[in-house]
DNA sequence: CTGTGGGCAACGTGCCGACAA
DNA sequence: TTGTCGGCACGTTGCCCACAG
């Protein structure tokens, strides 16, 4: 019920349970639509997920661009069988140049689907203790769990949520105590342990529009996969990351990649028509100031002030005129995680600069809606564009 | 004490241990000599590991042969910190056909240390069972294990053993019973449950040269750790592993590979003076008879017997003229597993062919010892090669 | 010689309300 | 409102030997 098979026949998951899991800021370009693919950011999730850099200086390969236009051919949405880490595994083929019109017709724009009724906690000491249940917070039980029948004391009955690999977990969802309280007994102790949760992970309730339970995970930060990966170096890997895409794009065949929502630095596979708006709409100049959305630790998004210090290439040696990464900035607050110091036009919103601080930018683009001729000379220019 | 650091500062494991958990079969080429690393092997090994070939057809690469001639710089032993399944890194320099004296030159055969007291026991349902501890062999504990003190009653002492991650467990060793047996009770259940062992799987103890006890796993076949691999698609994977080769020989630059033992249908990286070895002095007829050396489920090593059924290449189109699995075989006794169909030529060890059933082949090779001369001849026709 | 099972004690698990933050 | 604790019952773990293959 809760999962269906894509055309190859890998299982794909719930997609509500899926994007709760993989965080509001997530978001998947439909199937179909056209999307730019940035070498340098699968590499940045290839270097994150085996914490190692690549060892050996990696070539050019000459078919392979700094960004790839691409059709999104495919989207299967998986979990690691043994973290219920969240990934997604993109097919996509390359856009010949010559091909423009292809990049001209619009994209539908279908939003992924934000789960209606859920709540997220992160699990305390007494949580994943073997002395005890689960504390529901109350508004999170009243909100996502079917309501108990009060009149009974105490008021108990028996959930089943299903997880991300379609099994089922059975508890007993009490109301008592003193004060009364919602509580998770029976079953409990089994779940914590097979998943091997501690304290810190989050475990996630969904009610979905047909009111069955839902039910997913995301670790605590700290705990990161340490992928050993035995199976392959990581100069190898980032080998096969720049000669899969570069193959595909000189031969115009699909390749396969995976997105690891919670792991990968950044977004690598971006909407054709968020880059191009990005690219065109926003006008960016030093001082410039932006907000940009993270995700807190209570899976909330929260917006952060920043000014642009400088633009510039990333890597001007080996991916030179790359928009990846392009703008170097300051935040607002000092944050002691590791904030990212540089960003890519699409991912920062711009705000109006303050007058005192920085005068306006000499040349303002038109905000009105372009025909359809004007577009495509914008694109001649943007296949073009070289900052 | 039982591990090293190696000139890259990672952690190399105890060589007695890591050689025990992979089997007696398993002989890796020491430190500076020269190896045969064939890249078909390499891929084999990944698609094993990832249980998955590759998708979509991986093209050829220029500088990279079915047989790249190379220096091994370097071999780490490691452990995977999940499972226990070993591994070697190592890392090759591709000898240029040019640097032909390099090939010359004699390598110093180093054989691997066997361990010289170990005990390997299969676990029975009881040994992993909750209910009780470790039933050790009596001659694998008279063995391995210091002596008790039998005039105390019941004898029993504290072992403390080393796994391949430099953890000490602590185990009570008690001589009790009627009939008396050898056992291991407390701290055995932990060890059972934190390294997942189950029915099947095979626990190792070794004692070393300075008494010290060390302590193994091998995982039973069965359970194939299923590398889910998120971070790399299998296409992407194969493309790694050849462009990662192909580069390194481009440019005469270090390579690094790993080498699973126990998931590696065979060894890739050969030691030069077999591989030559196995290339001069084996005449291979159709009809040959052999045999080949395999490991039993109890770790011990059997020869099959076996006859040459065909000789040409395992795949023409991407491989042409190779000498990885060029021999098409049958074997005397069907097996219900997956015995191998094609072996490599240094694999096998041949046997006099039964007179009445295959004349003997028309020319033998002389087999007295070649002078130096003689032997750059040969070089010279090995260089050039082509079957 | 060693795998399994019954017996039994000791320990840990897990449900409860009492506090207090 | 909810995290942690003491109390307590009961189920599991784990050590012992008896058997038998």
């Amino acid at each position: 019920v809760s999962s269906t098979m894509d055309p190859g026949g890998r299982r794909s998951l719930n997609s509500e349970l899926w994007h709760a899991c993989a965080g509001s800021l997530v978001s998947l370009p439909p199937v179909g639509s056209r999307v730019v693919y940035f070498p340098q950011g699968h590499i940045e999730q290839v270097a994150a997920s085996t914490q190692k850099e690549a060892d050996v200086p990696i070539p050019n390969y000459p078919s392979l661009p700094s960004r790839l236009f691409c059709l999104l051919d495919n989207v299967s949405l998986h979990a690691d069988h043994e973290t219920d880490e969240v990934y997604a595994q993109m097919t996509l083929l390359p856009i010949q140049n010559s091909e423009k019109e292809a990049l001209l017709a619009p994209d539908s724009v279908i939003p992924n689907k934000q789960p209606s009724e859920y709540f997220c906690k992160t699990l305390t000491a007494s949580d994943t203790s073997t002395h005890g249940g689960f504390s529901i917070p109350r508004r999170a039980a009243e909100k996502v769990f079917p309501p108990l029948d009060f009149t009974k004391s105490p008021p108990a009955q028996e959930l089943v949520a299903r997880d991300l690999h379609d099994q089922d977990w059975h508890f007993r969802h009490i109301y008592r105590g003193q004060p009364r309280r919602h509580l998770l007994t029976t079953g409990w102790s089994v779940f914590v342990s097979i998943k091997r949760l501690q304290a810190g992970d989050s475990v996630l309730f969904i009610r979905d529009d047909k009111d069955h339970l839902l039910l997913g995970i995301r670790r605590a930060n700290r705990q990161q996969s340490v992928m050993p990966s035995s199976v392959l170096s990581s100069d190898s890997m980032h080998f096969g990351v720049l000669a899969a895409a570069s193959h595909a794009a000189a031969t115009s065949s699909r390749f396969k990649i995976f997105y690891n929502p919670r792991q990968s630095p950044s977004e690598f596979v971006i909407p054709l028509a968020k880059y191009q708006k990005a690219l065109y709409n926003t006008q960016v100049t030093l001082g410039m100031r932006f907000r940009m959305a993270f995700e807190t630790e209570e899976s909330n998004v929260r917006k952060y002030m920043g000014t642009i210090t400088c633009i510039g290439d990333l890597d001007p040696a080996r991916w030179p005129k790359s928009d990846w990464r392009s703008l170097k900035v300051g935040w607002d607050e000092s944050i002691a995680g590791d904030r990212q110091l540089r960003v890519s036009l699409w991912e920062i919103e711009p705000t109006p600069t303050p007058f005192l601080l920085c005068p306006p930018p000499v040349a303002l683009r038109s905000k009105r809606p372009r025909g359809m001729q004007e577009e495509e000379d914008a694109l001649e220019m943007l296949m073009k564009k070289s900052h």
